[in-house]
DNA sequence: GAATAAATTGTTTTT
DNA sequence: CAATTTATTC
C-alpha cells in the first residue's frame, strides 16, 4: 500500500491497524481519505476483507467509502460490510430475527406509520390526543429506545407522575402493538439486534469472530444503543478505530451522545489518538471564520485547523430588508458567479429549516437558475407513493395491518369506516391480523359491504400469487394497473394528479432500475431499501443545479460557493435553542458545519424582517455574525444602499466591519417601523400609522428594487400561460410594480411584477 | 358512504 | 399559509 499520498497525520492513521484508535477529524482534513488507506492497507497486510465492518450513518457515505475502497484494492473489497447502522442491523436480524419471535419478513416502520400506531392506541385507551400529543410520544419512546431502557425502566428514571404513568401505559402498548404487526420501528433495529447479540451467545460469538476490525464513521453522532452495539461486537478483538469531529455533533436532539467521542479515551485508555488538523478544502478566511465561531463553545477537544492555502476573498455579508430581497441577493449573486464562470452546479444555498426554501425558488426560478432542493417532502413520503408501498408491505407481511387499513378504500372501493370497524373488531375478537378478516367476513355484515370486502380479498389474493410468478419491476407495475391505482388519477385532469401520475411512473422507474442493480432482487429487499434510503442519498453530482438544502444534509458535503442564510436570532440560532446553552451549542457546531462546506466563496445573508410561518418577525442579527472577526467580512448591504440613494452602480467594494447592515436601529426600514421585536401581523408595512408620513420603507424600496433589477426592457421572458415574450416596461414601485411584456401571440400584456409567473429566458448582461 | 365545506393547527434539524 | 382533520350535507 502507498501511502506517500498521506500527511503524517493521516499515515499514522492509516498505519496503526492494532487497537482502538481515535481519529479526530477537522472538517475537510481529508478523512475519508485517511480511512479507505486503512481499510486497503489492513488488506495489504492479510486482513480479509469479509471481517472488516465499517459503519457509517448516511448511505451516501457508505457507498463513497466502499467505491473509494475499490479504487484502491480491487473487487476483493466487496466482501467487507460497508453500511450504515441501520442497514447492518437489518441485514443481522434478517438472518436471526426468528430467534425473538418475529418473522423473518418483517416491515420497517417510519415515523408516519409510528404516528398511526400510536393514534390508535390512543384511541383505544381514551387518552385525548391533546393532552398527549402522539408527536410528543414518538419522540420520548425514541428516546427511551435510543437509551436502550424498557417502558419500566423510562418510566422508573421520569418524574413519575399521572403522565408520565400514561406515556408508560401507551409505550408498552405500542411495544406489543409493532411485534403484533411484525413490524420494526427505527429505533427498533437497533435495540433488536442488540437484544438479539445479548440473548444469543452465539449470534453474537459468530459475528464477534467475523469482524476483526471494526471503523465507525459520524463518531460524534453516535446514540447510546450504537455506542453499546459498536462495544458488544469488538469487545474482543479491540480492534476499533473511531473517526469523528466534535465540533461538528448536530444532532444530539435526535439522541446523539456526544459523550461517546469526549470519553472515548475514558473508554479505551490504551486508545492511539491522532488529530487531523490540515484543511484542504477552504480558503484561509473561510477556515479563520469557522474557527473563531466555534471557539466560543466551551468542552471541546483542542483543535486548531490549518491551511496551506491562500487567503482568498472576503467572506460576502448581506443585510436585506426582508426574506424576498435576501432571496433576490442570493439570485443576484448566483448569476455574478455565472458571469464568472462557475457552473450552478458548484453552488449551493443552505438555510436553517426546510420553510425557508420557498422564498428563495420562487426567486431563483424566476431568474431561470435551475437549482435542486434536497431534504424537505421525500419522495417515498408522498401520499401517491405511500399507497403503493402499503400494498407492497401488505403483500409481504399480510400482519401489517396499518399498510392494510391505509389501502382497504384506496382507490375508492366502498368500503367506509364503518365497515373496517365491524372488520377490526372481528379480527380482534379473534386475535388474527386484520387481513384474515377479509377471508373470514363477520356476519354482521350485510350483503353489499361483504361483496365489496370480498372482491378486494380476492384482488389480493391474485396479487400475492402474482409476486411470485412476474419479476419484481413487472410485479410493481402490475399491481399499479390491477389495483385502480393509476387510472384513479389518470381520470381526473388536474395539475395535482398528472404530478402523482408522473411520480408513480418515477416510482416505477425506481423499482426497475433496483432490479437491474441487483438481479433477483426480491420485493422484501425493495422494501427494506424504501424504508432505509433518503433522497439526499441519490444526490448524484447534479450537474447544472445549484443545490438548496438545510445546514443539517449539508453535513460531509462541500461546494466551491456557499450561501448561508437567514443568520438571526430565533432563526439561526433556532428560536428554541436561545434558552439552552447545550442547545446553543449545537446551533454553533450546525455554524461551524455551514461555513466548512465552503471551498472558495462564503456568502452569509440575513434580513431585518422575516415572514415565516405567516408571521412578519424583527429579528436581531444572528449572534454567529459577531463572532465572525470584521476583517474577514465584507459588507454589500452598506454598498448597495449607497447604490439606492445615489442611483449609482455599485462603488468600490468597502472592507471590514459589520458597517451599518449591523445592529437593527441602523437600517432605515427599522428605524420606520419602529420598536424592536415588535411583531406586526399580515402586512406590516402597509399598516396605516406606522408608516404614514414617512417615504416608502428602505426594505420595501430594495426589495422592489432588486425585484426590478432582474426584469429590464428587452429581456425575453417565458410566462406560464402565454408562453415567451420580451419586456416592454417596467413601470411602478414596491408592491405595485408592473411590468409589460409583448407576446408574439398575445400582442402586450400587462402584470404586476411580484406575483406574474414569469422566468427570465436567458442572461445576456 | 362519499363528496364538499369548514375549521383547526402546526411549523427544526432526519438515519 | 397550507395541509390535515372534522363537520355537514347529499
Amino acid at each position: 500500500m502507498d501511502l506517500s499520498m498521506l500527511n503524517p497525520q493521516q499515515r499514522l492513521a492509516a498505519e496503526t491497524l492494532e487497537g482502538p484508535v481515535l481519529i479526530l477529524a477537522g472538517a475537510g482534513s481529508g478523512k475519508t481519505r485517511a480511512l479507505t488507506c486503512r481499510v486497503a492497507n489492513l488488506m495489504d497486510h492479510g486482513v480479509p476483507a469479509r471481517s472488516i465492518l465499517a459503519l457509517t450513518f448516511t448511505n451516501k457515505a457508505a457507498r463513497e467509502m466502499k467505491e473509494r475502497i475499490v479504487r484502491l484494492v480491487g473487487d476483493q473489497a466487496e466482501d467487507a460490510w460497508i453500511s450504515t447502522f441501520h442497514s447492518t442491523c437489518a441485514r443481522i436480524l434478517r438472518r436471526d430475527i426468528e430467534k425473538l419471535g418475529y418473522s423473518r419478513s418483517f416491515v420497517i416502520y417510519d415515523d408516519d406509520d409510528q404516528g398511526a400506531v400510536i393514534k390508535e392506541i390512543l384511541k383505544r385507551l381514551n387518552i385525548d390526543e391533546k393532552f398527549l400529543p402522539p408527536k410528543e410520544i414518538r419522540a420520548k419512546i425514541s428516546d427511551a429506545k435510543n437509551k436502550l431502557l424498557s417502558p419500566d425502566e423510562w418510566f422508573a428514571k421520569s418524574e413519575r407522575d399521572h403522565r408520565s404513568q400514561m406515556l408508560h401505559d401507551v409505550f408498552v402498548e405500542y411495544e406489543t402493538r409493532l411485534k403484533a404487526l411484525n413490524a420494526l420501528d427505527f429505533d427498533d433495529l437497533l435495540v433488536k439486534t442488540l437484544e438479539l447479540l445479548a440473548d444469543h451467545p452465539p449470534v453474537l460469538e459468530s459475528y464477534r469472530a467475523r469482524f476483526q476490525h471494526v471503523l465507525v464513521d459520524e463518531y460524534q453522532d453516535t446514540n447510546y444503543a450504537q455506542y453499546m452495539l459498536v462495544k458488544l461486537l469488538t469487545d474482543r478483538s479491540r480492534n476499533l478505530c473511531v473517526v469523528g469531529d466534535d465540533d461538528q455533533s448536530i444532532y444530539g436532539w435526535r439522541g446523539a451522545d456526544i459523550r461517546n467521542i469526549l470519553d472515548f479515551e475514558k473508554d479505551y485508555p490504551d486508545a492511539t489518538v491522532i488529530k487531523l488538523e490540515q484543511n484542504y478544502r477552504s480558503t484561509a478566511n473561510i477556515l479563520d471564520a469557522a474557527n473563531q465561531v466555534i471557539a466560543h463553545n466551551a468542552g471541546r477537544k483542542e483543535k486548531a485547523l490549518w491551511t496551506e492555502s491562500g487567503e482568498g476573498e472576503p467572506i460576502k455579508l448581506f443585510c436585506a430588508g426582508d426574506e424576498r430581497e435576501e432571496a433576490a441577493w442570493v439570485a443576484d449573486r448566483i448569476r455574478q458567479l455565472g458571469r464568472q464562470g462557475e457552473s450552478y452546479g458548484r453552488t449551493a444555498v443552505l438555510y436553517r429549516t426546510n420553510a425557508q426554501s420557498r422564498v428563495i425558488e420562487e426567486m431563483l426560478m424566476r431568474s431561470g437558475i435551475p437549482y435542486k432542493v434536497f431534504g424537505g417532502q421525500k419522495f417515498y413520503d408522498r401520499k401517491e407513493i405511500r399507497d403503493v408501498v402499503a400494498y407492497l408491505r401488505v403483500i409481504v407481511n399480510p400482519a401489517d395491518d396499518v399498510s392494510l387499513k391505509r389501502i382497504i378504500n384506496v382507490p375508492k372501493r366502498s368500503i367506509g369506516d364503518s365497515t373496517v370497524q365491524e372488520l377490526v373488531n372481528h379480527a380482534r375478537e379473534n386475535d388474527m391480523p386484520l387481513y384474515s378478516a377479509l377471508s373470514d367476513i363477520p356476519d354482521t355484515l350485510s350483503s353489499r359491504p361483504r361483496k365489496c370486502v370480498s372482491d378486494f380479498f380476492l384482488l389480493m389474493t391474485m396479487l400475492t400469487a402474482l409476486k411470485e410468478a412476474l419479476p419484481l419491476s413487472e410485479f410493481v407495475k402490475t399491481l399499479v394497473e390491477k389495483t385502480g391505482l393509476m387510472e384513479q388519477y389518470q381520470r381526473e385532469d388536474t395539475e395535482e394528479s398528472r404530478a402523482r401520475v408522473e411520480n408513480m411512473q418515477e416510482f416505477l422507474g425506481a423499482v426497475e432500475e433496483f432490479a437491474r442493480a441487483s438481479e433477483n432482487a426480491t420485493l422484501e429487499e425493495y422494501l427494506e431499501n424504501v424504508a432505509l434510503v433518503t433522497d439526499l442519498d441519490q444526490q448524484e453530482d447534479e450537474r447544472g443545479y445549484v443545490t438548496l438544502m438545510t445546514l443539517h444534509s449539508a453535513k460531509g458535503l462541500e461546494f466551491p460557493n456557499v450561501f448561508m442564510t437567514g443568520l438571526e436570532e430565533g432563526v439561526f440560532p433556532s428560536g428554541r435553542s436561545l434558552m439552552d446553552e447545550n442547545r446553543m451549542e449545537e446551533e454553533r457546531r450546525l455554524c461551524y458545519v455551514g461555513i466548512t462546506r465552503a471551498q472558495k466563496r462564503l456568502f452569509i445573508s440575513r434580513a431585518s424582517q422575516r415572514m415565516l410561518y405567516n408571521q412578519v418577525n424583527h429579528n436581531a442579527p444572528s449572534r454567529f455574525l459577531e463572532e465572525i472577526p470584521p476583517r474577514l467580512l465584507q459588507d454589500e448591504w452598506a454598498e448597495k444602499k449607497e447604490a439606492a440613494f445615489k442611483g449609482v452602480p455599485q462603488s468600490a467594494p468597502r472592507r471590514g466591519g459589520y458597517g451599518s447592515g449591523y445592529g437593527m436601529r441602523s437600517t432605515p426600514a427599522m428605524a420606520d417601523l419602529g420598536k424592536p421585536r415588535l411583531t406586526l401581523h399580515g402586512d406590516a408595512l402597509g399598516i396605516p400609522g406606522v408608516q404614514k408620513g414617512f417615504a416608502p420603507s428602505k426594505a420595501r424600496e430594495l426589495a422592489s428594487g432588486a425585484m426590478q433589477s432582474l426584469f429590464r426592457k428587452g429581456d425575453r421572458v417565458m410566462h406560464r400561460k402565454f408562453g415567451e415574450g420580451q419586456v416592454v416596461a417596467v413601470t411602478g414601485r414596491g408592491a405595485d410594480a408592473r411590468i409589460q411584456i409583448e407576446f408574439t401571440a398575445y400582442g402586450v400584456k400587462e402584470f404586476s411584477l411580484s406575483i406574474a409567473p414569469i422566468v427570465k429566458l436567458e442572461d445576456d448582461e
